[in-house]
DNA sequence: TTTATATCGAGAAAATTGTATCGATAAAAT
DNA sequence: ATTTTATCGATACAATTTTCTCGATATAAA
C-alpha cells in the first residue's frame, strides 16, 4: 500500500463525485465494467481527462475492458475520504441547516452530522430529523470529548466568523461554510465554501447573455 | 453603453459574488472606495487577479484611490444579471426545496422563486414560505404563460431527467440542478449544477490528507 | 513644489489544466 | 491463427488561468 502525497487538482476532486454517482447508478443496473470513454460520454468530458482523474485514485483498468465498477467505487471513496465516516457538528438550525440535517445521502459520503447547535433559545431543545438542537455554548466541550473534526456553518453571514472561531477553538479541523461571508481561519485548518450564490452567478450570467441575443 | 460579447471564465464568474458580498458589507460600514489590494487581502487572492476580474465587469478605478464601491456593486450586479429579477419555478418540495424556498437572499441576487411543484399529492396544496405547492402537471402551461426562464431541480436523482425534460418542453431556458445526476439538455439550454457533494469531496479529501500526517 | 507611495491598467511570463497522440494490450471477429 | 478494434497508460502539446512586471497617474508628505 503506497501512500502518495499526490497533488490533486480541485477540478479533479470535483469530478470524482460525479463519476461515483454514475458508477453507483450503473452498478444498480448490473453493470460490472466501465470504460473511461463511456464515463466521458455521459458527462461530455474528454475521455483522457476521465482516465487521468481515475488514475489519481490509484485505480487500474484493463485494455478493452475498462475498469471494474466495484473497485472504482471503493478507490474513489477511499481517495475522497468517504470510506470512513467523519462525525460533524452543524451550527445554525435555520432553513439551510434543516435541509442539511435532512439530507440522508451524506452518510453515503462519509459525513455524519451528529448534533446541531443554535444560539436561539427557542430552537434549542427541539429535534430536527432526529437530532436534538443544543445550545451553542455546549459546542466546545462536546467537540473535544467527541473528537469532532468537521464543523458545518449554516448561520447568517454576520455570525459566521464567531461560530468559526468557536469551532477552531474547540479543535475542529475542517469548516464547511454555507454562509456568504469571507472567513478567517488559522493555518492548518481546512476551509471549504459551499456557496450557492457562486453557482447562481454562473447561471444568471449565462442566461443574461442568451436572452440578450 | 457597450455590450461586449466578453469571454469570461467560470472562475471569474464565481469570484464576483464574493466581491459583491464584501462590498455590500463594507458599504454598510460606510466605506466609499476600495482597492483591489484590499479585496485581494480579504480573500487571499492575487491583487492582479481581482483587478482583472473587476475589469470584465466594465468597472474602472482610479490610481491611488481604487474603485468606488457603489459603482462596483452596480457593475457586478449588472454583469451577473442580478439587476433584473428572474422568475423561477422550483420542482421538488423536499428538504432541499424547502431550504431554497426559505432562502430570502435570492431576491437580492435577482432570483425570484414564484412557485413550487411536486408530484406527491400530499404536498400539493400546502404552502411553503408563502408559496403554494402545485401539481407537477400544471408546470408546462404555467411556465409558458408566465414566461419563466429558470427552473430549479430539487428532486431525487432518479426523477431529475424527467423534470428537466418537462421544463425544457415548457420553454424554460436555464436549469439549476441540485440533484446528483448527470442531465441531458438540448443545445441552447443552460445547465448549472449546484452540487454539495463536490464541495464535500474537496473538504473530506483535504481533511483525510491532514489527518494522515 | 518636489518627492514618495499606492494603485490602476496593460502586457509578458509562469503555472495549471485540459486535449491529442501513440504504442501496448486484451478481447472479439475473421 | 491472424486481424481488427477498443481501451489503457504515458507523454507531448495546447489552451486557459494565474501571477509577475512595469509604466502611468493621482494623492499625500516633505
Amino acid at each position: 500500500m503506497i501512500s502518495q502525497p499526490r497533488v490533486v487538482s480541485r477540478s479533479t476532486l470535483k469530478r470524482l463525485p460525479l463519476y461515483l454517482h454514475l458508477l453507483e447508478k450503473l452498478m444498480d443496473q448490473g453493470v460490472e465494467n466501465i470504460s473511461c470513454t463511456q464515463i466521458a460520454q455521459e458527462f461530455d468530458f474528454d475521455p483522457t481527462q476521465v482516465r487521468k482523474d481515475l488514475e489519481t485514485t490509484g485505480a487500474v483498468g484493463t485494455a478493452r475492458i475498462g475498469f471494474r465498477a466495484a473497485t472504482l467505487v471503493v478507490k474513489i471513496k477511499e481517495f475522497l475520504g468517504w470510506d470512513n465516516a467523519h462525525d460533524a457538528f452543524l451550527v445554525g438550525a435555520g432553513n439551510m441547516g434543516k435541509a442539511l440535517l435532512g439530507y440522508k445521502d451524506f452518510e453515503k459520503y462519509g459525513l455524519n452530522i451528529v448534533a446541531a447547535f443554535d444560539k436561539d433559545a427557542r430552537k434549542v431543545g427541539t429535534r430536527i430529523f432526529n437530532r436534538e438542537v443544543l445550545p451553542l455554548a455546549k459546542l466546545p466541550n462536546l467537540a473535544g470529548r467527541m473528537h469532532i473534526n468537521i464543523g458545518i456553518v449554516a448561520v447568517p453571514a454576520e455570525y459566521a466568523q464567531g461560530v468559526v472561531d468557536l469551532m477552531v477553538g474547540a479543535g475542529i479541523r475542517a469548516i464547511w461554510n454555507f454562509a456568504p461571508a469571507p472567513l478567517r481561519i488559522p493555518e492548518g485548518v481546512i476551509l471549504e465554501n459551499a456557496r450557492l450564490t457562486q453557482s447562481l452567478a454562473v447561471l444568471t450570467n449565462n442566461l443574461t447573455k442568451v436572452l440578450r441575443k
